[in-house]
RNA sequence: GGAGAGAUGACCGAGUGGCCGAAGGUGCAUGACUGGAAAUCAUGUGUACCCGUAAGGGUACCGAGGGUUCGAAUCCCUCUCUCUCCGCCA
């Protein structure tokens, strides 16, 4: 059997507007965690809809797949059995409460001698419907939570994997310089010119925290603008984003409930601190149906991001490299439904980050990511991964993903079919700059042996036209 | 932070216990009329889930959650959001 081309096959694929609805599913509110003394807040409704049920039940060896090869410990057969109880139990629960509204409809007609014992039916039901309802509450709420853990199935393209080795490499730019001195790495760089304080953050804010400085912190904002500069010539719209938001954003963007620990929460607000304005871009578009004749949306989002870095303690601790609070200029497209369509805007994503780099004379490598280390909600992802000669190795600085109508379901982001029916917009994204990591690239390949560094052409207007940074003396 | 007002379908807006999935209007769609259009008239016009090959049937939804009742848009409680005034503030 021919792998479908899409999680949801639309209905635009499929023809005619006597087509049925394409099956959704609707999680009821969450009611967990009713107590209303500690958690006073129940903010509006939840709807969460994931990948189709319909889809899921009938291809049951395509999502498990999927699940395999993205290495995620999901029990398909459980969730096929919740969703059995559960429509089980749907079917008895209205059985009764057409019933029910049959003896309310009865009783203002029904005769005296009639009247008390159709009370006493509805009474009758009534005690049925309070053991029911609970029943239905407590199974859709293990289908959602087990709804919410069902990946996207990858692109045909993506390759089987395990890990970053079973990534491909599709190719590379540019060539890592040949240093004829030994090079420094970012650390000592940026130490010796000054453009960092790594003491007094460490004092306040812990581990991993840092300080641009001077240059540094002028040179985070001249790569950020240059970055914003490319992709507004290109025709993306600028939005600088709210970066609290609530649960909602980070469920419906797919980053809840497996990253949850990556998160840092505002308790007190039942807010959390975005790792990416992805997060808010996408967003920005929940709960709203959205016309054929606005996509494609392209945004351009610039924010702080936050990241707990929970998985990776003692990981890169030294440098810039993985720090908690960064800038980063993110790429967002909403696009029809469509695969030539989204593939055309995901090189184009790509092409875009391309573009940076290059104005910023970094080698790079491209590569199209395996299954095994692409997400729950991607459908396809290629990173970029620029040279860094201090770490000798090309590291990934962009990531470029597409995810089909995962996050629009989700986030009940609906579109408005050329037929008249709903469907759901497909969502792209990628990085154009993400600093001070950037920076580690810049600094280390366009070092020279005095220890100044030589900033890119297309770089200098941006920074007044200075074009080598040397150590003060 | 203090005081008050509000939340009903695409929009406006009526509705204080059963005849309300919800009047009326606007908008939109289709048809009639017209040489064409406007106007007019007629009809239709939400979302989601469950059962069903389908036709069709059922359930839910009047900001959200809970309660009272045989029966809730309508009564009670809690919360969220919006608006106004005061305070504070970049």
């Amino acid at each position: 059997m021919a792998i479908p081309r899409r999680p949801a096959p639309s209905r635009e694929a499929r023809g005619g507007p006597g087509e049925g609805r394409g099956a959704t599913g609707v999680g009821l509110a969450r009611a967990g965690r009713r107590d209303s003394r500690t958690r006073p807040k129940a903010h509006g409704r939840s709807r969460l809809v994931m990948l189709d049920i319909a889809f899921i039940r009938q291809n049951p060896d395509v999502v498990r797949a999927a699940i395999t090869n993205k290495r995620l410990a999901l029990d398909l057969d459980e969730l096929l059995a919740a969703d059995k109880e559960r429509r089980e139990t749907i079917a008895k629960l209205e059985q009764r409460r057409a019933r029910k509204n049959e003896i309310a409809a009865a009783i203002p007609k029904a005769s005296k001698e009639e009247r008390p014992k159709l009370i006493e039916e509805g009474k009758a039901v009534k005690t049925e419907l309070e053991t029911l309802e609970p029943a239905l509450t407590a199974i859709q709420r293990r289908y959602d939570d087990l709804m919410l853990r069902v990946p996207s199935v990858p692109r045909p393209e993506v390759p089987v994997g395990k890990g970053e080795e079973d990534n491909v490499e599709i190719r590379k730019v540019g060539t890592p310089r040949v240093f004829e001195f030994e090079p420094k790495d970012h650390v000592a760089l940026m130490t010796d010119l000054g453009l960092v304080n790594w003491d007094g953050p460490r004092r306040y804010a812990g581990g991993r925290s840092y300080a641009l400085v001077g240059m540094g912190a002028l040179l985070e904002l001249a790569v950020t603008r240059l970055a914003v500069d490319t992709l507004v010539e290109r025709g993306l719209t600028m939005v600088i984003p709210q970066v609290m938001v609530k649960e909602r954003a980070l469920t419906g963007t797919g980053f809840f409930p497996l990253g949850r620990e990556e998160a840092y929460e505002i308790g007190a607000d039942e807010m959390f601190l975005v790792g990416t304005s992805e997060v808010p871009l996408v967003s920005m578009h929940c709960d709203e149906t959205l016309e054929l004749a606005q996509l494609p949306i392209r945004y351009a989002g610039i924010s702080p991001c936050f990241r707990r870095e929970a998985g990776a303690y003692g990981k890169d601790t030294r440098g810039l490299y993985r720090v908690h609070q960064f800038t980063k200029v993110e790429q967002v497209i909403f696009c029809a439904p469509d695969e030539e369509v989204a593939e055309k805007e995901h090189y184009q994503l790509l092409a875009n980050a391309e573009a940076i780099l290059a104005k910023l004379e970094i080698p790079y490598r491209v590569a199209i990511a395996c299954t095994g280390e692409i997400g729950l909600g991607q459908t396809r992802k290629h990173e970029v991964e620029s040279w860094m000669p201090g770490r000798k190795a090309y590291s990934e600085t962009h990531s470029c993903s597409t995810l089909g109508d995962f996050q629009a379901r989700r986030s009940n982001i609906r579109l408005r079919l050329a037929d008249g029916s709903l469907g759901y917009p497909y969502t792209l994204n990628n990085t154009a700059i993400a600093s001070p990591r950037i920076l580690i690239p810049l600094l280390e390949n366009h070092q020279n042996d005095d220890g100044s560094v030589t900033i890119p052409k297309a770089l200098r207007p941006y920074l007044g036209g200075v074009d080598v940074i040397r150590p003060k003396r």
